[in-house]
DNA sequence: CTAGGGTTAG
């Protein structure tokens, strides 16, 4: 739409002010509540309403309100618009506002502004901006922070330092929340050092008492994130003291950096020390603490810590991703090959993985079954087979093979002989392997006649197994 | 006289 044009012909004819209407004059629906609260109940009313109708509710809502519309009426409309993200219709409301005989204000453009920038136009808030500059119109600090925000947040830097410049001209200075912006974004397209130092010059003219005011927390985190971004999470360990030092209080945000960063080097063990020293000075970790961590320890193979962490967070209440759930059952289990101990381990992660409704894939599976047979948990590891069928997941014939050779090992035949049924059942055709380690068992044990209906049943599908069936006489012998 | 801004993961 052609909003562009719309919008220069409105800041021209913008120097006539409109009669302003008594406050005795008002009526209708929208009264003695304060501007905050009717924009909010706009939203409300546009949030529950269809998108298909929301025009029409609209345009019922400006015709209702009859003779008594004021800019201000406009205003809070456009801004309610903003709000529930209906931002093209805010700017087609704005484009009919000089209809009903309106100029927009200061409020309007500022209101015009954020509408842009939430629409990832920030240069089109640009313009509005010079616009009302042109007009002698002045707006503020959050509004010019709002689009230096939006310019940084899409790595424009040139233009959002023009933004700068032209809000000292106004006499209107960046504030700290201000240079946050510029900080992300500096570091966003890769620009840390500058950020770092742009931060030192925060620091330093905050010392000398100028009014944009001592860098925050919110600074040193938006540096220190840059710096663990591109491996340099040592230098943000520094900044973290510095911050301190200044008497900065580190959030949760801040650590959560850190310990991406360290988790990205490929330093996991760091975070943890971190996480120790965090909890001793009383901030709490929040569930990305925990999953930067648990990711970070199970990237670099730390299955026990990892473990550890899980533990902790299972403790306070929080739940885990079902990848990583499944990558540390998965790490645990081949722990577990070492570690005997840790078979009760796989086992508490396997149930509630369960309980959280999570899916087990395929390949954790096969390393739960592998390991209940390895760790002599043969029955377990026939229930996880039966589950995983269940599940709709058909193991590999590996899986079926090694389930039927951990059976036999414990003489458990008939189950060994079940397991041939279930793949049969399944429409699948069992790998000879699968009966050469039955018809191996059933000789073992004596039973001529089992090994030879197995021999048979190879037979039936074309199959002729390396293992004969032996007579137990023969057997003995040898 | 109205509203509105900034930091964290995969």
């Amino acid at each position: 739409m052609n909003c562009r044009n719309t919008f220069r012909v409105q800041s021209c004819c913008f120097a006539s002010n409109s009669s302003a209407l008594s406050s005795s004059e008002m009526k209708g629906e929208i009264q003695e509540s304060n501007s905050k609260a009717k924009v909010k109940q706009l939203v409300d009313k546009i949030r529950a309403t269809p998108p298909k109708e929301r025009s029409k509710v609209l345009e019922f809502m400006i015709e209702k309100q009859g003779d008594t519309k004021t800019i201000g009426y406009f205003n809070d409309l456009i801004m309610g618009l903003v709000m529930a993200e209906e931002l093209d219709y805010a700017l087609k409301l704005f484009d009919e506002m000089s209809m009903h005989g309106f100029s927009p204000d200061c409020w309007t453009y500022s209101i015009l502004i954020r509408c842009y920038c939430k629409k990832n136009q920030p240069d089109e808030g640009k313009r509005v901006l010079d616009c009302m500059i042109e007009n002698g119109l002045r707006p503020n600090v959050v509004t010019l922070t709002i689009l230096v925000n939006s310019l940084c947040s899409r790595g424009r830097l040139q233009k959002a330092f023009e933004v700068m410049e032209m809000m000292g001209k106004v006499g209107c200075n960046p504030n700290v929340q201000t240079y946050n912006c510029v900080l992300k974004g500096l570091c966003f397209v890769g620009r840390v050092e500058e950020a770092y130092d742009m931060l030192m010059d925060l620091k330093n003219k905050g010392d000398s008492k100028e009014s944009s005011g001592n860098p925050d927390i919110y600074s040193y985190t938006a540096v220190m994130d840059g710096f663990c971004k591109v491996g340099r999470t040592d230098e943000a360990m520094e900044l973290l003291e510095e911050a301190i030092e200044m008497g900065l209080t580190p959030n949760v945000v801040t650590y959560n950096a850190l310990f991406n960063g360290y988790c990205k080097e490929g330093k996991p063990r760091k975070g943890i020390k971190l996480l120790k020293l965090m909890k001793d000075r009383g901030c709490v970790p929040d569930y990305i603490s925990y999953s930067t961590l648990l990711h970070g320890l199970l990237k670099w193979g730390k299955v026990m810590v990892a473990y550890w962490v899980y533990s902790e967070m299972v403790e306070v209440g929080f739940k885990v991703d079902e990848r990583m759930m499944n990558s540390l059952l998965r790490g645990l289990c081949r722990n577990s090959w070492e570690e005997e101990e840790l078979l009760k381990n796989v086992y508490e992660v396997f149930v509630k993985m369960k309980s959280w409704d999570h899916s087990i894939f395929p390949d954790t599976y096969y390393l739960i079954i592998q390991t209940f047979c390895i760790g002599n948990e043969v029955d377990m590891a026939l229930i996880t087979l039966i589950e995983m069928v269940e599940a709709g997941y058909f193991p590999r014939m590996v899986t079926i093979n090694r389930m039927i050779r951990g059976l036999c090992e414990e003489g458990k035949i008939s189950k060994a002989l079940s397991v041939l049924v279930v793949v049969c059942e399944a429409g699948k055709i069992p790998s000879k392997i699968s009966y050469n380690i039955l018809i191996d068992e059933f000789n073992r044990q004596g039973f001529l006649l089992g090994a030879c209906s197995v021999y048979g049943a190879a037979l039936k599908l074309g199959m002729i197994p390396h293992q004969m069936p032996l007579n137990p006489q023969q057997n003995r012998s040898l």
